[in-house]
DNA sequence: CTAGGTGCAAAGCATTTGCAAGGTC
DNA sequence: GACCTTGCAAATGCTTTGCACCTAG
């Protein structure tokens, strides 16, 4: 069990049951985001209703963010449980290569202190082509 | 009427009907991305079916991008039609603030040569609570 | 024990599909 | 005039709500 995860529960006195570590459990053993189908699948014990319940409740917890893959949402588990990063998604194949830099995070300081503006998320994200299917055409 | 949508429509062989000005004219005049429902809102002369067609439409042909407004998705015109840029968007009162920086754009293609990565678009947003806001409470 | 959480059913929206009629080039 | 587009209807799918029962703390 994630101490951290127990620690966020009994600290907001919310509980932690069965079905929310289920779908706790799927994100952190998913390698890529999930959408909220994709979710529903893999916690078969767990009623669709439920999904929802958790998912809108894990953001305003900030334990899950959302991801943009093209027109479609999904969602993944944030820093406390998942290293800090963003996405390179190709629109061929769907792989997502992950992304980590400081020079991301210190441009939103600089535009933050620009706007007078207290910074709380954010989402980068590149689309394209990635090198194998580009090779490929 | 927009030179450069009649250029996209007739090199891509299709039809600039009544229904798909009125779409591009309510994403045009509107300061800030808009939802599908709005758009069929704005449009009352249009189907909802016929807005969901174009919209997708639109985002094949480049013409509209998708915006990520927290757990909502939106759209607005892409660049050729909007200058390019990203968005600073406040929790507490919704407001957009519009970003532009030539910094952002220099990061992308020097992620993209690391990755081998062929980049089509991308997006960046950064959410928080805008000085308005923070000073009210 | 006792709130807070869950599952079920059903309502409420959002989105897609099929097809005949209409409008653009 | 041909054929792409539209609007309507209806199917399909996703998300929310209400409520009685259950369970973690």
């Amino acid at each position: 069990m994630d101490t951290e995860l127990v620690r966020i529960f009994s600290k907001a006195k919310l509980r932690l049951t069965t079905p929310r570590i289920a779908i706790f459990n799927a994100l952190k053993e998913s390698s890529t985001p999930l959408s909220t189908s994709q979710i529903i699948r893999l916690c078969p014990g767990v009623d669709k209703v439920s999904v929802y319940r958790t998912i809108k409740l894990f953001g305003s917890l900030n334990i899950v963010t959302i991801v943009t893959h093209g027109w479609k949402q999904s969602y993944e588990l944030s820093s406390p449980f998942h290293p800090h990063h963003h996405h390179i998604v190709c629109e061929r194949c769907g792989d997502v290569i992950k992304l980590q830099s400081p020079s991301i995070e210190a441009l939103i300081h600089k535009f933050a202190k620009q706007h007078a503006f207290t910074p709380t998320s954010h989402h980068f994200e590149i689309h394209g082509v990635c090198e194998k299917c580009a090779s490929k055409q």
